[in-house]
RNA sequence: GUGCCUGUAGCUCAAUGGUGGAGCGCCUCACUGUGGAUGAGGAGGUCGUGGGUUCGACCCCCAUCAGGCACCCCA
């Protein structure tokens, strides 16, 4: 066999079942999306690398952006990320928009990382955004769409939890420790590595990073305190109202989420599956300044990004995906012989017409390998059309999980399969 | 960028340095109007690639390519 040209690396094919769990994700998120009343968008693949420098990381354009100039020489970069590109097309209609706009976007991204469990080069993400507003309620909205998400799917509080902290209230909580404006950024790099490294690595690295060790002591107590929201006006807000959501059991405060980005200013959460990997699934935030750095007048905001693939080995972990997802056949309409071929396919149609998923045999094999065909494609029902049953302008309707078979007049065809699929689906 | 592991049939994987196998899948037949089972038969391989050691290499060594995993980084 010749040599099959690879694959890119870090890509992911689709083959029908994959695409049946894909579909089946999507579908939830679009559900969800847009049952909370947000609206579809998007935007081009393709962006000037312009737009992202402003805004995103520094490392995210230069080390992880597929970066490479057209024809034209442009420098142009598969987009790495949504945001940007949101708050350019708001900007540009900024007064054109009702607000608060509610959007909702699920697409491809590119990231050049190094592929491995959980993370590939070409992803999908569902962004969702609430911009306009800096009420408090916008922040508990969001997290309500994520957690409904995640119950959606079958996950349970047991399994996925959000976990919600407040960049206002950790940034009064380290001035009362005496950690100085230009420290705290990587303070809450030190934070953020808590769960990563042990004990005396984490120790030494906070110390490395410029705190004294009255500090580290007193960070890590603050990390330990879990009423510590109750000192924030907005939490205890925010908490009060994800309860009315009826989701409460998927949100629980924790002073260690504090995200790396710059941008957040309020509320930051991420999603985690408990035990197991702990993975992170989903993370977003408040942000108060969408479109400035895109030249526009700051717009408050709060969304939140979640990647398909971690999403996707979670929900195979918990065992909540659906068998049988994707679209199977439900009859399968066998062809004797090249003389009753056409009255096969006048069947098909009808069965077509009446909205059923119908297959019929592309050759006039000998019906022991036409329903082998069916058994490997799993449909349910099989429609036989002989000359014994055009004799008698009869069809036979064969259950292929019972191997129960009836003949019956043409008009009572689709009772007959309705009959069998009922039993079968 | 760093480290570890793996490349053998379409797929999943075996094979003490001495003539490359199994399971599944595929094709044919038993079965010329009825499938999942069973049995019989069959097709299918440059052992990732290139060097080296050896009388002899799938096996040992080196290089290289590809894939996976864990770091780093990050959502």
């Amino acid at each position: 066999m010749a040599e099959i040209i690879r694959s890119v690396k870090g890509t992911r094919d689709f083959y029908p079942e994959d695409m049946a769990v894909r579909r089946w994700m999507f579908d939830i998120i679009r559900e969800v999306s847009t049952r909370f009343g947000y609206q579809e968008y998007d935007g081009p693949c393709l962006e000037f690398i312009d737009l992202y420098a402003a805004k995103s990381g520094e490392e995210l354009v230069k080390e992880q952006a597929f970066v490479f100039s057209s024809p034209g020489d442009d420098l142009l970069t598969l987009r790495p990320e949504l945001t940007p590109t949101l708050a350019r097309m708001v900007a540009q209609q900024q007064f054109e928009i009702p607000m608060p706009l509610r959007w909702w976007s699920i697409g491809p991204f590119w990231r050049y990382e190094k592929p491995q469990r959980g993370r590939t080069r070409e992803f999908f993400q569902w962004n969702i955004d609430l911009v306009g507003t800096e009420k408090v309620s916008a922040d508990a909205e969001i997290v309500a769409v994520a957690a409904t998400f995640l119950q959606e799917t079958g996950l349970s509080p047991e399994q996925v939890r959000i976990f919600v902290n407040n960049r206002r209230l950790m940034d009064s909580a380290l001035s009362r420790l005496d950690i100085d404006e230009t420290l705290k950024t990587s303070v809450f790099r030190v934070v953020d590595k808590i769960d990563k490294l042990s004990k005396r690595e984490w120790q030494a690295f906070a110390l490395e990073s410029g705190m004294t060790q009255e500090q580290v002591d007193g960070l890590l107590s603050l990390l330990k305190d879990e009423d510590l929201w109750k000192e924030s006006d907005e939490l205890v807000a925010f908490f009060e109202l994800i309860q009315s959501y009826g989701v409460g059991d998927y949100v629980a405060f924790n002073p260690k989420v504090i995200r790396g980005l710059d941008y957040y200013t309020g509320t930051v959460f991420e999603a985690f599956e408990i035990g197991g990997k702990s993975r992170a699934i989903l993370g977003g935030g408040r942000y108060d300044n969408l479109v400035a750095d895109v030249g526009g007048n700051p717009l408050p905001g709060v969304g939140f990004a979640m990647g398909d693939v971690v999403m996707e080995l979670v929900l195979r972990d918990a065992g909540v995906i659906p068998e049988n997802l994707g679209n199977i056949s439900q009859v399968i309409v066998t062809v004797f012989n090249e003389e009753t071929l056409s009255e096969s396919i006048k069947v098909a149609n009808t069965l077509r017409d009446a909205g059923y998923r119908v297959v019929l045999y592309p050759e006039f094999d000998k019906m022991g390998k036409q329903f082998k065909y069916a058994d490997r494609l799993n449909i349910p029902v099989a429609v036989i059309l002989g000359p014994d049953e055009l004799e008698k302008s009869e069809v036979a309707v064969k259950n292929l999980r019972t191997r129960e078979q009836v003949n019956v007049s043409r008009e009572m065809l689709i009772e007959q399969i309705e009959k069998f699929l009922q039993r079968s689906p």
